[in-house]
DNA sequence: GATGAATGAGACTTCATTCAT
DNA sequence: AATGAATGAAGTCTCATTCAT
């Protein structure tokens, strides 16, 4: 890649990590092509250098934050520890993401409201590899006996709506810290799956 | 009441339960008062009439849902149950509600994205009413002996995470009725519990 | 048809003249939807009560009036005159309905540029009916013997190409009445027929 | 000339053949300076370089096209034949010209909707100067008796009208090929002068 | 009470143009 | 000479809201 084009990717990056807070502060509705750009001191014009449109420009934010926690996950996957271990570790860094990527975790909630069918079918499917990730954990805890466990998808599902939910009420200046919030949750979902 | 206002509190009461459902469908953004005057074969001039704006449309929506689910609530809070069985029971039948009003119960999610100040506060303490009834049982079954938790608020956000989730995945058409889904969560988020 | 569906289809017809009559003047893509609101002491945002799009608004205009010829053209098609007489008449009335509506009649040049593919094929259709009046004239004269054309297709398109090409030069203020204009034009292009 | 400079005006002549080619394609309007640019395998900025502006860059366009056609009807002009050939032979050059350049021959029909006043008073008269080709014609035709036109504008308004309006119709995968096409129209329009 | 009509603010998007490198 | 990047003006369209009837 020549050092225009790494240019070029990083200021794409800025854009989207831009995107994404600004998104995350005001929803995707109320966060106009402007806003976006203003954070970035750039003018909205710009924005569709880089960008099709808004659409495409959320897309990709997207795209990069779940591209990223799924490698994570795949590394908490492939360790040598027990499925609690696993779960307990993929429960924290699920509630990390949530909490640094508000609304753009919670955006996806209902994805037809927001996306076109361009991009509909490709984000369900990576929704779905990353809450198999879940899946696979649960499952895999069952079958060694660590985990007593019928309805694996409802276990999951309640997994990952609490742990979403965090970012409804979460906020930097409440009474527990990151870590504390991540140790309990863990503790408390993992007693439902023993 | 007179006649004619109990005519237009039915009216009224009509147009939110119709509100209510296109929001669900739509979402609150893009479901336009013409879409919300059409399902009931208005036109949107009408709804002026009966609501100041489509703010006041929403917050009315919310606040018919949330009292009614309130009022269910007191009664399972006043039953001489156990601690267990309360909570059994309100988990039950939040799930009903957030599955029956998709839309209502989530765009609580930011209401800060949507509400001005006017409605904001009044808000906010409701939905903090409804979810101290979660708080209560926890607190009641802990004091009997029934639970054992420490952290009570964070068990109480995994619940209302959980349950406020089956919105975003729950489909008519799915493999589990609304019965065995709310049978399972009830069970699961117990076994938490306890 | 009520009264008010009377005075819409009335006021829907204005904008249509309307707007026929800056399209004219600016060209489509110079003619902003601003620019016709104007003409007619609206607002733009009215327009869109009355009309999808521009793309919408601009298929009436040539709908209106190719239909508006069309039916002139079939009466003129029907009286027991002689083919040349029939085509003079058609000419004629070609010419004013160019001169007239100088920029819509243009417009049609190159429908593709301008229509999208939903209304593309109706034009297309309803501009071949029209120059197919040309053809049966044409025919008509061929076989009663008046006309010596071996390539009636090729006749046909010259006589329209001259005649629509009129817009082109002609201004209210030139040397020539349109009547003299339509008279000479008729007399060369029968000439052409004969 | 230097050869710098040669290989400018080179340049220069490139992208005024891919710009006639795109815009004759997709319409001035519809042809964006990266469309013109892309066909040259260039970016848009580039052209910056060679031409002022837009409006610059279709100026010469279309003066390069005039010019070539007006340096071949002089010659037509000057050949010692009869005046009916003559108009023959400008004709079919004319529609030559006219199928090939499309959009540029037509873009001409309303320059006052795309020039500003710098370039208009020079377009209009250099359209006239190549009208005027055709007046002479039919002058000298009539004063040598081959023709017997009285309305000498008109018919030449009506052959020109006649075979631009060609661009509208003609197809490459027409039934006609070019050459048939040019015969026919000469031999109709010439019935139609003597 | 209801509605057809109108409004205007604001959003997204396009694109000719500029300019530093 | 060329280009990648940025800009800003302008245009289309949406929609909550208002109001006369």
């Amino acid at each position: 890649m020549s050092l225009r084009e790494r240019k070029a990717a990083k200021k794409k990056e800025d854009i989207l990590r831009s995107a994404s807070l600004v998104i995350s502060r005001k929803g995707y509705h109320n966060a106009t092509m402007e806003d976006i750009a203003a954070e970035l001191l750039m003018t909205k014009g710009s924005l569709y250098y880089y960008f099709k449109n808004k659409e495409e420009l959320l897309y990709r934010c997207h795209d990069l934050i779940l591209s990223e926690a799924m490698k994570k996950m795949e590394e908490i996957l492939s360790q040598e520890i027990s499925s609690a271990k696993k779960m307990e570790m993929a429960i924290k860094f699920h509630l990390e993401v949530a909490i640094r990527e508000k609304e753009i975790f919670n955006l996806i909630v209902k994805p037809e409201q927001i996306f076109s069918k361009e991009h509909l079918g490709e984000i369900v499917e990576k929704r779905a590899e990353y809450a198999e990730v879940f899946d696979r954990i649960i499952d895999e805890g069952v079958s060694k006996g660590e985990f007593s466990i019928e309805q694996k998808k409802m276990a999951r599902m309640i997994i990952l709506g609490a742990t979403n939910w965090v970012q409804v009420w979460h906020s930097p200046e409440g009474e527990y810290s990151n870590e504390k919030i991540e140790e309990i949750y863990a503790a408390y979902l993992l007693k439902m799956l023993v």
